[in-house]
RNA sequence: CGGGGUGUAGCGUAGUCCGGUUAGCGCACCUGCUUUGGGAGCAGGGGGUCGCAGGUUCAAAUCCUGCCACCCCGACCA
């Protein structure tokens, strides 16, 4: 294990240092794909556990639909089309022949319809959707699903743009407007809680702009979070998807009174990015910085006892203060690997398992533990009784990391009152802007432009005409978080 | 696709301009001894079709031709 990059120097390097050096994931061998290795995996599947709670106690359902879809799919809904068009990947053909060894496509075995790999499921959920809709009773239909999904992307980058990942996608269908936005917004709720109280993460929540929205949505909503560089990460999103689905798929329902109405539609997700934004929201120099809730490992224990003295008793103390730990419920791992501790403590504040209980002759002796906590590096002594503290220090550490990333986070983020103040700070000190701008895909494209910052949400809207576009001093009609992003 | 690079052991690299011993070094790995409370030391050891194919030459990592792959910067994006 490396010494890694200090963020100071060059951050994307420092990140993905953090991410081969421990152990999250690895390159795949197709450009742009990811492993998940077992310590990534296990902290997504403590992330992916959480929120599947969250989703089916909020009235969702599970299930799975297939990877593949007809490429006429795809067609049926305009916006969606061009959307996605560009980054598909496309099976054209069921057959190779083997050659001398190599292999080659067989012509004869060309689709008639080409099949696309999923980049999201809208289009065959929708189609199925038709064969499932036809009466009042059938709604609301709230379907989530977990699954992999590709995306051709040009430029990727570990955990947040890979050509496959994981996530999951929920989609559901109302019979009213109001429903069907009611439901995107409780999504948005589902997924702030999340993120500020699992995973750490402060966040800003509001609508995307006509440029920045989903491919087919009437309205998105996404979450989003400043890293430690001052970037801002999309996290999350929530679309009100209106009737577009419902139309292009002819899907209709029969009201109480026997009429025939359309179907409104949300989709929702969030991805394996979250933990690209767990790793750039709280991890330092040192490392890796998971919050406890969702660290796969909460405490490591560190038996120091090199000289090998007293043996039996030195483990059964080791045993002891593991199984009282286990039975309170803390995910515990006991590190009696070969290897200084010196070396021992690196590598696991690398990981960023929140707690480290130091035990050597000097602790046995004296009955105590050396406890030193990971996000703020302080050591303290704890008795062997009173081991239940390290559950109340837990919970410390997970508020503590919160009151810290959401202080960055404001700290770093300002208004700006003309543009020349507005570019200033973007080239100087890049912080989030709160600004407002007159609602034009014109103005917003000239601003990223000029100055490479996005708007990533628009936080509220304004209808008295005394407030002007930072941009071009028309009547503004939003209030906007303007920022650069990944 | 436009611009700029790079391919030598698991990783990082020297050597390429100017062809010439057994392709060198660091990290990692293996063995042994001494160590072990903030990334241990010493000694020994294993691992290479020098991206691929062809050519020039007594001789090619090095020169020539062709191909392939990957990385960085731009448009796309959970």
């Amino acid at each position: 294990m490396a010494k890694i990059t200090k963020q100071s120097e060059n951050f994307s390097k420092w990140y993905t240092d953090v991410i081969l050096d421990t152990d999250l994931a690895d390159y795949g061998p197709v450009k742009g794909t990811m492993v998940v290795k077992p310590y990534g995996f296990a902290l997504w599947t403590n992330i992916r556990d959480t929120l599947n709670k969250m989703i089916e106690d909020t009235g969702h359902e599970n299930a799975y639909f297939p990877l593949f879809i007809p490429k006429s799919f795809l067609e049926k809904e305009a916006k969606h089309v061009e959307g996605f068009a560009k980054e598909c990947a496309v099976v054209t053909h069921s057959k190779l022949i083997a050659e001398d060894g190599s292999l080659q496509v067989d012509p004869n075995s060309r689709l008639e319809e080409e099949i696309i790999v999923r980049p999201t499921s809208e289009t065959i959920i929708w189609h199925m959707f038709k064969k499932w809709i036809t009466s009042y009773r059938d709604l609301p239909l709230k379907i989530n699903q977990w699954a992999n999904v590709v995306r051709w992307e040009m430029r990727t980058r570990l955990f947040l743009r890979t050509s496959e990942f994981l996530w999951q996608e929920g989609h559901t269908a109302h019979a009213t407007k109001e429903e069907a936005m009611q439901e995107t917004l409780d999504i948005v709720e589902v997924y702030r809680t999340l993120f500020e109280e699992y995973l750490a993460i402060p966040t800003i929540v509001g609508r995307k702009s006509n440029l920045e929205r989903f491919a087919g949505a009437d309205e998105t909503f996404s979450i989003e979070t400043m890293m430690r560089d001052k970037k801002a990460l999309q996290a999350g999103t929530s679309h009100y998807l209106g009737t577009n689905f419902g139309s292009a798929f002819d899907v209709k329902f029969q009201s109480k009174d026997n009429k025939e109405l359309p179907v409104y539609a949300t989709s929702w997700g969030v991805s394996t990015r979250m933990v690209g934004a767990l790793i750039m929201v709280h991890g330092d120099d040192n490392g890796l910085k998971l919050p406890p809730k969702i660290a796969p490992t909460q405490v490591v224990i560190i038996p120091i006892n090199s000289k090998k003295e007293n043996e039996t008793k030195f483990s059964e103390n080791i045993q002891s203060i593991s199984k009282t730990l286990r039975d309170m419920g803390v995910r515990i791992k006991v590190d009696d690997s070969e290897g200084s501790p010196g070396y021992k403590f690196n590598k696991w504040e690398l990981k960023g398992v929140p707690i480290r209980l130091e035990v050597g002759m000097k602790e046995f002796e004296s009955k105590q533990v050396t406890l030193c906590r990971r996000d703020n590096g302080e050591k303290t002594q704890l008795n062997i009784d009173s081991l239940k503290d390290v559950q109340e220090i837990l919970t410390n550490i997970q508020s503590n990391m919160f009151n810290d990333a959401k202080q960055f986070m404001e700290k770093n983020t300002c208004t700006a009152d003309s543009f020349e103040n507005f570019s200033n700070i973007l080239s100087s000190e890049n912080k989030f802007i709160k600004a407002y701008w007159d609602g034009s895909d014109e103005t917003e494209l000239k601003i990223k432009e000029e100055t490479k910052a996005t708007i990533r949400c628009i936080i509220d809207d304004v209808d008295d005409n005394t407030k002007k576009c930072i941009y071009s001093n028309k009547p503004a009609k939003h209030l906007v978080v303007f920022a650069k992003a990944y």
